[in-house]
DNA sequence: CCGATTTCAGTGGTACTGACATCG
DNA sequence: CCGATGTCAGTAACACTGAAATCG
C-alpha cells in the first residue's frame, strides 16, 4: 500500500509525518530566507565549528555530494567561510560568519516553534516512547538483518 | 540542535528514521530498476486505476509538478499508459500496463522486506503505539494550531 | 470569473558513478 | 604501494515555487 490519505502501516506513517514536518519547517524557514538543509548545516556548524564538508554531511544525514551543494549556497550568501585545513591537505574547514550566526539564531526560533507545535498533544512519557521506537527502527534498518 | 550522531529530540529522530528507511527502500528498488516515488505512484495506480496526475500527486504527498516528472519516466519505461479523459478536457487518465503490473508485484516484495526488517524487534502493541503517536504528530502539523 | 488540471521555467536538494589527491 | 577518506565533476530523478493556458 502506497502512502494515501489513510496510511495503514508504520512505514507509511513515518513517511507522512516526516513529510509534514519537512513542509512546515521549510515554510517557517522561508521567512528567514533559508532552506531546511541549510539550517541543519548551520546548526551543526554552530555546535562544532570547523567541520569539513564530509563531517557535516554525516551529521545532517546526507551524502558528501549533497552537502557540497548546500555549503556552496551558504558560502554564496555570506553565511559561512571556507578555508583549507593547514594540517590536512584537501580538507576544507567551514565556519559561521557573524551574519550566519545571527540568521541561525533567528531561524532557530522558527524551527523550534514548528517542532513544539507538532508535539503539543503528546506528554513527555509518550515522547520518550516515540523516540525509543523510532531509534529502534533506524538501528534495525542500519544493521540490516 | 541539528541532526547529529546522537539525536536528542523527536524531530531529529523522525528525520533520521525516515532517512534510513528511504535509503534502504531505494537500494531495494534499484534491483527492480525503479525509484521510490515511481513505486508509490504505481502502487496508488494499482489500487485506483485511472487516476489523473494531480490526484496521484495528492496520494503520494508530492506536488503535481513533481508527479508530472515521475509519470513521464514511468510512461517512457512502458509501465503506464496515459490518455485524455473523454469526459473532462485536460484531465489525463493513467493506467498500469501489464509490464507495470508485473514489475510492481516484484517490487512490492522487496519493499515489504525492508519494512518488515525495520520492525523486526518491535511487537504488535508497540507498533500500534508508534503509528498512533506519528499520526498525532502529522495531524498536529497539518492543523497548525 | 472561478476553480481544478496541466504544463513550462527556474532553483535547490539528493543520490550514484567515477576520478583524483592526500594521508597513514 | 595500499587503503581509507575528502573533494570534485557529471548525470539523473525528485521537489518546490511561480506563472500561464485550458476547460467546465
Amino acid at each position: 500500500m502506497a502512502p494515501s490519505s489513510v496510511p495503514i502501516n508504520v512505514a507509511d506513517v513515518i513517511r507522512k509525518a516526516q513529510h509534514s514536518l519537512r513542509v512546515e519547517t521549510d515554510h517557517a524557514l522561508r521567512n528567514a530566507g533559508m532552506t531546511a538543509p541549510q539550517y541543519f548545516a548551520l546548526a551543526a556548524l554552530a555546535a562544532q565549528p570547523g567541520l569539513s564538508g564530509a563531517a557535516l554531511a554525516r551529521r545532517c544525514f546526507v551524502t558528501p555530494q549533497t552537502m557540497t551543494g548546500v555549503i556552496a549556497n551558504l558560502a554564496a550568501n555570506g553565511l559561512i567561510t571556507r578555508q583549507a585545513d593547514p594540517e590536512h591537505g584537501r580538507v576544507i574547514q567551514t565556519h559561521l560568519t557573524a551574519q550566519g550566526s545571527a540568521l541561525l539564531a533567528k531561524a532557530r526560533v522558527l524551527v523550534e516553534r514548528v517542532e513544539a507545535n507538532m508535539l503539543r498533544d503528546i506528554d513527555p512519557v509518550e515522547r520518550e516512547a516515540l523516540m525509543d521506537l523510532l531509534l529502534q527502527c533506524a538501528e534495525a534498518l542500519a544493521k540490516k538483518k
